[in-house]
RNA sequence: GGGGCUGUAGCUCAGUUGGGAGAGCGCCUCCUUUGCAAGGAGGAAGUCAGGGGUUCGAGUCCCCUCAGCUCCA
């Protein structure tokens, strides 16, 4: 039975039983913003288990994508893998553990047929109801197996929830797979049993206290690795040997030419590459980009751990995009994702690929100075070296240590973690500095601060505290810094990437002035700023208000943020997606992933498309609803942020153009963003990029500079602004050709002057010498000029000198017959300028030298001819 | 956000202790040939990322800025 007659078997085989089949969700878990990757069948289904939300139906089974990581450094053995895929039934409160062991029985021996003899059962030991269950079908008791709940208990997901034993079906490989060992059974480590599903029986919940109550309604979960199984089938005694992975192991052995199953060291690179090139095609398909943290760093570490196997293998070329390409013609047709994406796929991995080989060929380089350096006695390298090949040319340690073997070389490891100990507390010390600038941290006392600043600016409240250098205190007077907490606030803490409101808090007869307002403990909002006028007591009823004209730049940004991300998505593709935000009244700041730069042409279809949904003056709404149905919505969440259970979700248009969470404040339509301009766009690191922009007045602000720039500039050239371009062209043009007929006309002069000197040879000790000084001539041509003289002479030495801003410079020429018998133009020149007070230098034949006092330049001339005398 | 590395001709790069800015490919002109990366002669092309400093003199040493890469958060 192949792989894909199997999922299709067991499906059909539970909607004959009811089920209602539910299609594999996507690897990266929706709406769930705690879990990295999809690990699991019933991962989509836990909303269904937790009674948060209405199942479809009380009886699902699926086809599961999953992705595990936490043993990703032993992929390449014969089991272990990152992507598989996961069958299972699931009960939400309907069947308990008599249907689920039946079917169970059923599918196994009466549709896979697999022989009873070879099924093996394991149970949580004091679990009786489930030992009589399998009894009643047939399974011998001496193949029931008890096990502790280390092995055969399951969750619950977090601290508390619900929970229960589980159950499993083991398959029997023979004796001949064993460890021999007296005890062997299922749960023994060795290859011999290899568990095949997993029924687990949800029948308790948990709560925080560890304490256990039975559930109304018990559920079943279960699971089966198709992999697996179809091992078990195919009579393979790894999943590598299934017509699964078959495809992608040979393609890997053909472009690696190697034989697989002849040699274990090349198999592992086989193997590794075969697995990890499917997943990785898996994780991009469902729009994971390549990046250095979370997801994106698991598909950097999958890439380039297949890379580094495939050199081990002598791969030179990039080759990975060849095992994308045979999965997506494998799988494309079960997981449709794939050839939709097929493009993005191979694209990714080739430029992820290159980029890789390029750190690679860095590193390589480096190592070999480092080995080659080494001295006889040496044999280890040291930590800090390593740690810097790694940490500077993101080059993997395990290479280097397997480089280092290969010399007969040993690695610092210890070495190696304690820079990289060292780097981590560098990050985080640097943390801490910052986050403890936050005040608010001395006030025990401190509650939420009803804000109020959605539907007003202005509010009248009173002040619950006040901090004076962090400290709680009762007054305030003129001339203090301070920050206050309010009772109620019109004012916008900091968060979400948009900027703190400003503004004043009043009295009769005081003022504070509001310079930021940032969020402080137990969601209260602190308003810093300092006193203007009077004084402030503990208590006081005072008048809030933000400044206005600066809050509604703010919002104006904020709501093109939003523009700007679904255009970027329209236009770039969805995997362009938020990965940080700034919002402040001057301009917006927007980082997302994307692999190469943003094109001009690019940015001008973003900035039109922003623009026209500007001009649609689209409304924007807000509403509150429970997070899970904003996910259902299809609103945009950004992973790793922290939401509550109600979330604030922000429409733009109707029916909406954009949906995202969002707890900022905007314009009510987006018609009074009046204009969008981008700025800049840059790399901010591999795989992100930023765009900066402006709106509204920031834009005419900007623009008006902008041509008075040009205005001024055609002025200053004599031109008008749309002749400037090719205005300034022609100068350029002008300068540059003034400039080159200028040194032509310099040289010119020079070389009438050497021709002149040529007739002036001196001779000393019958060595021809031509001394003199030039004047104001730059030391290229002077350079120039000896070399003439010193063609001209045939033999001899040439010493000029000039001035240049008022200080000598001296070239020295020594003819080759003449370096032959010692005469060396860097020791005339080193005498003539230190008379001068300077230094020079050069080489044997030509050296050019300088000094300080132009008034030594005869004596300089002078020392030439008695180092002729002398030598 | 913090640390490190890199930036030289259109492209790929070389450039020793600070002392004449170079190579290959590409480009332009001419000649010889017309077949696979043809051959020959000549030529253009550089604010050595930008700015400051040290020095008689900086592509080279020091500081700052920008850009790309990389590790950590």
């Amino acid at each position: 039975m192949t792989g894909d007659e199997l999922r299709s078997s067991f499906l059909e085989y539970f909607e004959n039983k009811a089920h209602t089949i539910v299609p594999s969700s996507s690897l990266i878990p929706h709406g769930d913003p705690t879990l990295l990757l999809n690990t699991a069948g019933m991962v989509q289904f836990k909303p269904y288990f937790l009674g948060e939300e209405k199942p479809p139906s009380r009886r699902l089974a699926s086809c599961q994508k999953c992705f595990r990581t936490t043993d990703i450094e032993s992929v390449g053995d014969s089991s272990h893998c990152t992507f598989f895929e996961m069958l299972g039934n699931f009960s939400i409160g309907d069947y308990f553990k008599t249907e689920a062991i039946d079917w169970a029985w059923e599918f196994v021996t009466e549709h896979l047929k697999l022989p009873i003899e070879k099924l093996w059962i394991t149970i949580l030991k004091d679990d009786d109801e489930a030992f009589d269950l399998w009894l009643k079908q047939g399974v011998l008791e001496n193949r029931i197996i008890r096990l502790d709940e280390k092995d055969n208990f399951w969750g619950p997901p977090g601290a508390a929830g619900p929970c229960g034993p589980c159950s499993e079906i083991h398959y029997d490989y023979g004796l001949h797979m064993g460890c021999g060992k007296p005890g062997c059974a299922p749960g023994c480590e060795c290859p011999r049993f290899v568990e095949i599903w997993n029924l687990v029986f949800i029948q308790y919940n948990q709560a925080a206290n560890g304490n256990r109550s039975l559930l109304e309604r018990p559920s079943i979960d279960t699971g089966m690795g198709l992999e697996r199984i179809s091992a078990v089938l195919q009579g393979k005694t790894t999943i590598f040997e299934t017509d699964l992975l078959k495809p992608l192991v040979a393609e890997a052995s053909k472009l690696a030419g190697v034989e697989y199953g002849k040699d274990e060291y090349s198999d592992v690179a086989v193997r590794v590459i075969a697995e990890h090139g499917r997943g990785i095609a898996f994780l991009i398909a469902d729009g994971v980009m390549p990046g250095s943290d979370g997801r994106g760093y698991i598909l950097r570490r999958l890439i380039r751990r297949a890379a580094l196997y495939g050199r081990r293998l002598g791969l030179k070329q990039p080759f990975l995009a060849s095992i994308a390409k045979k999965t997506i013609e494998h799988m494309g047709s079960i997981y449709p994702t794939l050839q939709e994406k097929k493009n993005l796929i191979l694209d990714v991995i080739r430029a992820e690929e290159n980029r890789f080989s390029e750190t690679l060929t860095v590193g390589l380089e480096l190592l070999d100075g480092l080995i080659s350096s080494a001295g006889q006695g040496e044999n280890m390298l040291c930590g800090k070296d390593v740690f810097k090949l790694y940490d500077t040319y993101g080059f993997p340690v395990e290479l280097t240590c397997e480089l280092a073997r290969q010399h007969g070389m040993c690695v610092d490891v210890t070495g190696f973690e304690k820079e990289l100990a060292n780097q981590k507390a560098r990050a985080k010390a640097n943390q801490r500095f910052k986050s403890g600038t936050v005040t608010g941290d001395n006030i025990p006392d401190i509650k939420a601060t009803s804000f109020v600043g959605y539907q007003c600016l202005v509010q009248n409240s009173y002040i619950t505290h006040i901090l004076l250098a962090n400290k709680p205190v009762k007054n305030i007077r003129k001339g203090q810094t301070a920050s206050l907490v309010l009772s109620t606030t019109p004012f916008y803490a900091e968060k979400g990437g948009q900027t703190g409101d400003t503004g004043f808090i009043s009295h009769d007869g005081a003022e504070f002035k509001v310079s930021n307002t940032v969020q402080g403990p137990s969601e209260s909002i602190i308003h810093h700023g300092y006193v203007t006028r009077g004084s402030f007591l503990l208590n006081d009823e005072v008048v809030a208000r933000v400044d206005e004209e600066r809050r509604k730049d703010i919002a104006r940004n904020h709501t093109a943020t939003h523009l700007l991300h679904i255009s970027l998505k329209n236009i770039l593709g969805n995997h362009a997606e938020q990965r940080g935000s700034l919002v402040s009244p001057d301009r917006l700041r927007f980082d997302f992933s994307h692999l190469k730069p943003v094109t001009g042409q690019e940015l001008e279809e973003i900035e039109k498309q922003v623009n026209e949904m500007i001009r649609a003056n689209l409304p924007v709404s807000a509403r509150i609803i429970p997070f899970k149905e904003a996910m259902k919505a299809g609103a945009i969440a950004i992973f790793g942020e922290k939401y509550g259970e109600e979330v604030r979700v922000l429409s733009v248009g109707e029916p909406p153009v954009s949906t995202e969470l969002c707890g900022g404040t905007h314009v009510s339509s987006t018609g009074e963003i009046a204009v969008f301009h981008i700025v800049s766009e840059a790399s901010i690191g591999a795989g992100l990029r930023r765009i900066e922009a402006v709106t509204g007045r920031n834009t005419e602000m900007l623009l008006r500079q902008q041509a008075l720039t040009i205005h001024r500039a055609a002025e200053l050239i004599d031109t008008t602004p749309d002749k400037l371009i090719s205005k300034i062209k022609a100068v350029m043009n002008e300068f540059s050709e003034t400039g080159k007929k200028m040194e032509a006309f310099e040289r010119q002069a020079v070389l009438s002057q050497a021709e002149h000197l040529a007739t002036r040879v001196e001779s000393i000790n019958s060595i021809r010498l031509v001394g003199a000084k030039l004047p104001q001539v730059k030391v290229e041509l002077l350079r120039e000029a000896a070399d003439y003289l010193k063609n001209k002479i045939g033999s001899g030495i040439v010493a000029l000198a000039s001035v240049v801003e008022d200080k000598p410079v001296f070239v020295v020429a020594v003819t080759d017959d003449l370096v032959k018998q010692g005469y060396k133009a860097g020791d005339i020149i080193k005498e003539m300028s230190r008379i001068a007070g300077g230094g020079g230098g050069g080489k044997p034949g030509l050296a050019t030298g300088g000094g300080k006092d132009k008034s030594q330049i005869p004596e300089a001339l002078e020392a030439v001819r008695q180092y002729v005398r002398l030598k």
